[in-house]
DNA sequence: CTACAATAGTTGAAACAATCAATAATCTGC
DNA sequence: GCAGATTATTGATTGTTTCAACTATTGTAG
């Protein structure tokens, strides 16, 4: 059982060595995006989409103002893989729904960003099982209070 | 052993278990940072200080904008935690040298990042150096090729 | 029914970090 | 001693994101 000051300094190393391992994912995928024409938040947009969703929630649910909603939609929309709907009901709303080339998209998301990578090739396959493992608790942690 | 498609999507679920996991720990890091009136940026650079260094190796050495070094600099001088030196023959170079202070909060920055802190209280001290030691693998291996 | 507050999306201005281009001072090699 | 490279700085520019103002709609109290 650690004191508290070794506590802090394991988490801060922990903490280190999640900033220094980050860009080397970061980089590599935003190379990628770069590639297809699309930005990293575009990227996280598309993956929140799923059934059909009105503006506003989206914002909501990514924590990024309306009006940057706006700019996200548009791209995405020039790229061809979601459409503004009308509400059924209630014209204000616009629904953000994927066309079929989305749902393609999305479906080859891992393809698109990792084919012929090795960047956690020095690990196994049981360790880099075991490090998403051990982030999904972390994950799990802080969602489920 | 794996095959290419089961590598890829492994490698995939490893990255999206790091993008959600990072905010967690910079959303917390900058909280942090702000109240001392400090950028992420800034406390790289300072942790890249160590002996007096020019300018100039600094921007290389974090592989950013000579000119952003300026304005870096311009902040951590105003906290007094550097100084700029000139160099002792080559009237162009100013080395940026630790002040007493900024020993001082080069040393505390566990403290003052983490203390009371526990974001990781999930994992056991054991999986936490686990979990440090996996990505330590990933960075030795960038970085020695 | 009408008037008035609340909501959804858009637009344009602004904040911010970071890069690029141009400048002034200095150094080096011939 | 001078042409060309190097160091730090400054000012303009890019790119991402937020903030504030606006339009079009909807919900509601009287």
């Amino acid at each position: 059982m650690a004191t508290d000051r070794t506590r802090t300094a394991q988490t801060a190393a922990l903490a280190d060595a999640l900033y220094t391992v980050m860009p080397m994912v970061v980089d590599h995928v935003n190379d990628r995006l770069e590639s297809l024409g699309m930005t990293n938040t575009d990227l996280w947009a598309l993956r929140s989409i799923d059934a059909p969703m009105p503006m506003k929630d989206l914002a909501h649910c990514m924590d990024i103002d309306p009006s940057y909603v706006t700019l996200v939609a548009d791209r995405l929309e020039e790229l061809g893989l979601i459409e503004r709907r009308p509400h059924p009901t209630d014209r204000r709303v616009k629904h953000l729904v994927l066309t079929a080339e989305g749902r393609r998209f999305k479906r080859t998301i891992p393809d698109r960003l990792w084919a012929g990578q090795n960047t956690f090739s020095v690990l196994t396959d049981a360790e880099r099982t075991q490090l998403t493992d051990l982030l999904g608790r972390l994950i799990a942690d802080r969602t489920t209070p």
